[in-house]
DNA sequence: CGCCAGGTTGACACTTTTCAAGCCGCGTGG
DNA sequence: CCACGCGGCTTGAAAAGTGTCAACCTGGCG
């Protein structure tokens, strides 16, 4: 939609135009952790045929809601995401943070319908990989089933994860664990895995924790008097990366 | 192994073997609910080919264990298992219960190697699908390869649904949420929706739902005195379906 | 400048866990 | 055939952890 693209008729169009370059897979710099990992350069070249130009959103717009028809699975670029499922009675359960790199919507592959919401909670950039058209390269490209496989797989085990968090652990547990998970994936992505700003509220922590608020809040507060972290709103700054881990490994229920 | 197979030298080998015939998935009568489910004849025909002949588990074998190397996926036949995770501390999360027709050890994909334990809650019989296989395959018969997506997209969703139960509900309605999905998933397989015996402990449950024995315990009396439901040890018979329904739905917390 | 969403903190209520005792059913062995 | 032991289940009473409610603070934005 921009002008350019009104632009009177080009003599012949350019071979790649700028968009197209941007969001191309063989020249992506999250290449190595994204849907591309493991692929050789040919095989990222056919990719790129495939990965349509990227999509913005802003805060709090929704790459898609439950309900909705499933068509294709998204990769993001930059930005942050929150996956939750409602309650009929409109309780909702946040069931994970998704940061740059990672994909989402394989949820709706099971009923061509998806079966949660995935809303932004900043400016984002994602990219749409059409289903059918994933299904189609991963018959060409075995590496790529392969590793769509591994995508899925992770899933189902990060998944297992949030399951033992909710079901085994006391509330300072899970929020240590919240943030260790943060921090190695912040710095997985070249970021600083001690000091970073939360992209989301107590109340989406809450959510995703299985605990109330105001419960994250104290949580968070106790850290801090235990200089354990520096908190202020959504700052933190981890000062006792092993007095973390203890309280998280120390499940003595 | 059987003597049958090393019998002395046959004129030209029988077309097919009575165990091989007993294992193919064309004629199981699970094939409607698992991985064939969508394919067509000539595509389970192909299936046949791939799946190893069952193989036997009595009550309490592992079926794989967290560590193990990931080489194939399994389907269950007959029998019920639990899926658990294990934290370093012992504690362990049960992650999941499966019945006839259900695939286990997709966890193991994304890292080649297992990260949950699979274990048998009473003598079972299973059907081994080499990975490596079911990717060559998948290849060949682009169904198989979208009923597999689909198979692992429903894990994702089904785990979906276990952190909200964690997340939100409360004692009753956990509990009233399990024996919902117990019942549907048996009717699924012609028992009775009312009527089952319990393959599992009460401390089974109180791990799958993130409670104590003693509050699962609890909750079967309350049910009981409430009329929904009567209880035996692992005998249950569903009084009142639209009463646990009720509660199910009564997130009111 | 004032409003408002988001965050913190305190006091109290409630659910679930913990600890403890006892029961039941079943397989083993005298 | 019956006593015994043991795992699994139930129930009660007290303790602990979180949730609830309410007040107040803070920072950003119209």
């Amino acid at each position: 939609m921009k002008n350019d693209a009104a632009s009177p008729t080009p003599q012949k169009p350019l071979p790649l135009d700028l968009a197209r370059l941007k969001t191309a897979c063989s020249n992506c710099n999250l290449r190595e952790i994204c849907l591309p990992a493991g692929l050789s350069h040919d095989e990222i070249d056919q990719l790129d045929d495939m990965v349509y130009t990227r999509k913005r959103l802003r805060r709090g717009d929704a790459l898609y809601r439950t309900g909705e028809r499933f068509d294709a699975i998204y990769a993001i670029r930059s930005g942050f995401f929150k996956t939750r499922v409602t309650t009929t009675d409109g309780r909702d359960q946040v069931t994970g943070f998704s940061m740059a790199g990672e994909i989402l919507g394989m949820d709706g592959i099971s009923h061509d319908v998806h079966s949660c919401d995935a809303v932004a909670l900043e400016d984002s950039e994602i990219c749409t990989i059409p289903y059918n058209h994933l299904q189609t390269l991963a018959i060409a490209v075995p590496s790529l089933q392969r590793h769509f496989h591994k995508v899925m797989s992770r899933e189902i085990v990060r998944e297992n994860g949030v399951m033992m968090l909710l079901g085994v652990m006391r509330a300072e547990e899970r929020l240590a664990a919240f943030l260790l998970n943060l921090s190695q994936r912040l710095s997985a992505r070249g970021y600083s895995a001690l000091e970073f700003n939360l992209r989301m509220t107590r109340e989406e922590i809450g959510s995703y924790l299985g605990m109330k608020l105001e419960t994250v809040s104290r949580a968070f507060s106790k850290f801090q008097a235990d200089g354990l972290i520096e908190v202020d709103q959504k700052y933190i700054c981890i000062r006792n990366l092993a007095g973390l881990r203890e309280i998280y490994a120390h499940h003595t229920y």
